[in-house]
DNA sequence: GAGGGCTTCGGAAACATTTCGGAAACATAT
DNA sequence: ATATGTTTCCGAAATGTTTCCGAAGCCCTC
């Protein structure tokens, strides 16, 4: 008889240890039950493990089942930030895939900071998350190589990586560019200007260069905002606007810039599209709504994710957690992003009125 | 000498015990440098811990400290859709709060599925969450009843519960409802249509009493949508407006309801604010549009997320996890929502031109 | 009528931590 | 000198699972 010491002497909750010895079994077979569907087991024993988890309403602790088999079943998802439209519509695609296959999903948000952006990557690796997807555009190129280094499968979502480390699906931005631009032209704009945030986002620079496809460097301009909050885009905007030549077609690189731009034009009494022609990008939901009809190119968000989840859930079949040796080449998905032609361009008689 | 039979032959992780080794303490010192802020060390062995930690790049198994600590640092907050605008604000407010507690964020979305409530709620227990922040109108009392019955801290946030068995945090919805119908009232519309999605929603049916205060049954008729969706909005909203007496005023009961009026007004030719004023309820993010430019009750949803989670972090530090006995008495706080005016309602002559 | 294959189960090590209860070392008070 | 306390550390039990390996029972087949 050893001694017993008790760390916590009043808790309790029911462990895989009551279950056995009420239905009479070794926690061996229970444990069995529990997870491998296929196992040798009589329907009588089964019956009668069933009937004991249900009386004492057994749950098994999901953090010693981890520690013990190596896999925490869960997965992190980092996003820049969840108020931005564009980020949740990707988390959906994401919980879409993720969570019929059993995974939980760990949410972090990386505001900007840099500071929380390492929390973040310190976190999934402590929780050993089985995978990661990281669909933040502001996260650097470390953070990611650091969740490789630690042995995580990760894919990278709707973002560009500088060196193939990770798996990467996003849609092809320089068609986006182009669709939007050669629509403009097809529509007798002889100039556009491109208003932007940032150009260290690859996004928009892939976006540009679509965009110069089609509109040389003398006919479309450039107007960049500092960052792409609404508050930096309507600023931007508003300046774009009250310069001395005023554009007549406009292609913003993101909705939100896009309607930083609608803002800026509202106060200053021009009209959209009557006066100036618009183009978005994301199609996020504001776009449809009638008083906005804002024509725009889908980034298929929702789409992006459930393909990266998909790829993510494939690469943690084959390379289960800790990394047994050669994983397989990092894969690159590339997705078609698809003009979606409303009000804000003015072609249409759907105007924004 | 034992066996030593090692069931992961090729991968190993750092773990506590090489920092030891390396650093040349036991164990239990690396695991007090880990926590215990204030333990007693020398300034030497902190160093050497240091280092050894620095030079193996460990990262401690969170998986292994929560089997042994009964305690996750990881709140699970359930919404009821991600996509939904009004969610995300309120994830944030709870991620603002909840981060820099050190607590990890488990999303879960039950999209209007039975099962998919159930499957939340046994993750929830399962993963050991310290606590978990209920804001999903379609989680019924059942499901927040089992987890509080599992010993879990829940808050529940943005949604009134039958028997107070948790702590809530909302907005007064008849204070909103009454703040709509006055504003309605002043402007000197005599009858107002109440636009809402199914009065099962209690905050529905509380917006309901508030406007009912101001607009009797008589001057104040009913229009239920089938759900809150933008379709069924929109669809809802169209019945209303086909209807023999088109009403001057509504009142929606959220704002993507008030989208659903817009869209179907638009689509049959009649204008907001000049045909019909309308007030929203919410205040998320499309309202501020100017193309919208939607007059709404602001709910707030940042600062309840935020409250939820303060309240949260305070009963896990007075309860910690596993249930020591008697719990302090569920707790109930009533914020304040607040009218928007923008041109919606027509009296401003900041329409929706 | 012993060997060989299934099927069904259990013992015990392993997983990576925390925490309890000392213990050694040293200083201070009696 | 001996008691008393502080500071700093360690040994070992405990946390709740999974999984390896073996063993017992059973049904066939030579």
């Amino acid at each position: 008889m050893m001694a017993m010491v008790n760390r916590f002497p009043e808790a309790r909750r029911t462990t895989i240890n009551d279950v056995a010895s009420l239905a009479g079994v070794s926690k061996a077979t229970v444990s069995k039950f529990l997870s491998a569907t296929d196992y040798y087991m009589s329907q009588e024993t089964r019956a009668k493990i069933e009937r004991a988890i249900e009386e004492l309403n057994y749950h098994p602790n999901a953090l010693a089942q981890g520690l013990s088999s190596r896999r925490s079943y869960a997965i992190g998802v980092v996003v820049a930030s969840i108020t931005n439209p564009f980020y949740p519509e990707l988390v959906a695609g994401v919980e879409e895939v993720i969570d019929p296959a059993g995974y939980t999903l760990l949410l972090g948000a990386i505001a900007e900071s840099k500071a929380k952006e390492a929390a973040v990557v310190r976190t999934m690796i402590q929780r050993r998350v089985d995978g990661a997807i990281i669909a933040s555009a502001t996260m650097r190129d470390g953070g990611v190589q650091q969740l490789v280094k630690a042995g995580i499968n990760v894919v990278v979502a709707s973002r560009e990586l500088a060196k193939p480390v990770a798996d990467t699906v996003v849609i092809d931005n320089r068609m986006g560019g182009r669709l939007a631009a050669e629509h403009l032209r097809q529509h007798g704009f002889e100039q556009a200007v491109y208003l932007t945030g940032p150009l260290d986002v690859l996004a928009f620079r892939h976006r540009l260069e679509g965009f110069r496809s089609v509109y040389g460097e003398a006919d479309g301009p450039l107007h960049i905002a500092r960052s792409s909050e609404l508050s930096d885009a309507t600023e931007a905007a508003a300046s774009l606007l009250a310069g001395l030549r005023r554009p007549a077609a406009v292609f913003a690189a993101s909705d939100t810039l896009a309607v930083g731009l609608m803002t800026a034009a509202h106060s200053l009494g021009v009209s959209v599209p009557e006066d100036i022609a618009l183009i978005g990008f994301d199609n996020v939901w504001v776009g449809q709504v009638p008083g906005v009809s804002l024509t725009t190119v889908d980034s298929k968000a929702r789409q992006v994710g459930a393909v990266a989840a998909g790829i993510l859930a494939e690469r943690i079949g084959r390379h289960p957690s800790g990394s047994p040796g050669g994983r397989t080449p990092p894969e690159r998905r590339v997705l078609a992003p698809e003009l979606v032609v409303r009000g804000s361009c003015g072609c249409r008689r759907t105007a924004t009125t």
